[in-house]
DNA sequence: CTAGATAGTAACTGATTACTATCTTTTGAG
DNA sequence: CTCAAAAGATAGTAATCAGTTACTATCTAG
């Protein structure tokens, strides 16, 4: 049964971090175990040391993934988008798609979220909700040199509305149990925030 | 050392779901042990199994305890006041208000959702959010008999919103590791949830 | 005041964990 | 083809954890 498959250190980083994402899943991430991931891999436990030094690696690896490929998703919806309102619907739809193909990334941030005390992997998610707001800020101001918003509206909460919207829907899905179905929800919820900012009552178009 | 303090089994079963509480604050609740729980109280370890047959049931009391008090505050909050859209205001306040004072709760509650198999402390949460949903329903079908919300809005999704508006408020405190904040930002959060609902543009009173 | 019931302690157990030391196999450059 | 370096297997280790056992202190009903 030890029908070894070599693969490069870099190749096999890859496959360890596709594991966690996937067991995280269906599985708490908490008490994952290395010996867990190896076996998912079709590796021994040990084996996994040869690439990282520590499991606290493997999970700095795993959020740094994420972190770049969410990142990477939401600027392209938004990139080419002439209409500022129109742009923050596309984000906040690819933010939801990404997260319905990868059902393993919510339980896995929330669960580095866990930690009080601040670990690189933790550090690396609050530097993705930076950015993250940073991109929303520019779109809203945007939107507001075209009047689109309604007046006296708080562009800082704003943009930390749009965030919580979406982590909101994240979590409902979670405690639903049915992370797939978010992208069924997320067209309503999105509609809800753009009357909550805009400034005529128009629906939609 | 050993002053033993001898407390009947319901006082300690309460001491013992404060101390997780508190704990919760501090440290991650997946790698709480029973050892530093008991530590926390004052007791030995094996104490702690006079009372619960095991870590789970633990658990248990502890999310039954939060459902309790969180359902009670925030159902105290909507008592008596009038207008609909200003008693979800109150609930929104008061819900906000709670994890504020009890800010090992996010992370307790957090960490249950993480268990991917429905376990009896998961199902309990479940339960709440339905009980708060339904509640959330009848505020919002009695403001549309008023005439106070927009034409063409979706109640349920209104319900759900609201709930993933009190969430996302929640995770970003944790996120930014100021959980005693979350009172300075959630009038802002309500506004734009209520601006998102009502029929008129008016913002206040 | 006494005796049964209750609450707590101290020490232990078996299972599990992250991590490591040593040996074997595979790969690929020269 | 050769052989050193890289990748994996095997078999550990020390630490930690939930839960148990045997004993002791305290409370309370009669």
């Amino acid at each position: 049964m030890s029908q070894r498959q070599h693969l490069s250190a870099e190749a096999r980083r890859e496959r360890t971090v596709e594991a966690v994402i996937e067991l995280c899943g269906r599985e708490e991430p908490a008490t994952l175990t290395t010996g867990r991931i190896a076996q998912r891999m079709g590796v021994t436990q040990g084996a996994l040391f040869r690439h990282f030094p520590s499991k606290e690696a493997i999970w700095e690896a795993v959020v740094a993934w994420v972190a770049e490929r969410v990142m990477a998703r939401v600027s392209a919806a938004a990139e080419g988008v002439e209409d500022p309102l129109a742009a923050l619907e596309a984000m906040f739809l690819a933010h939801v798609a990404f997260i319905a193909e990868h059902p393993g990334v919510p339980r896995l941030l929330m669960g580095q979220l866990q930690h009080p005390q601040p670990t690189a992997a933790r550090r690396m998610v609050k530097g993705l909700m930076a950015r993250y707001r940073q991109r929303l800020l520019d779109l809203l101001e945007q939107a507001q040199c075209q009047g689109q918003l309604r007046q006296g509206l708080d562009l800082d909460a704003a943009a930390t509305h749009f965030i919580g919207c979406v982590q909101g829907l994240v979590l409902q899905s979670l405690i639903a149990d049915d992370v797939a179905g978010i992208v069924d929800r997320a067209p309503a919820a999105f509609d809800l925030y753009r009357y909550g900012i805009r400034a005529d009552a128009g629906g939609d178009a």
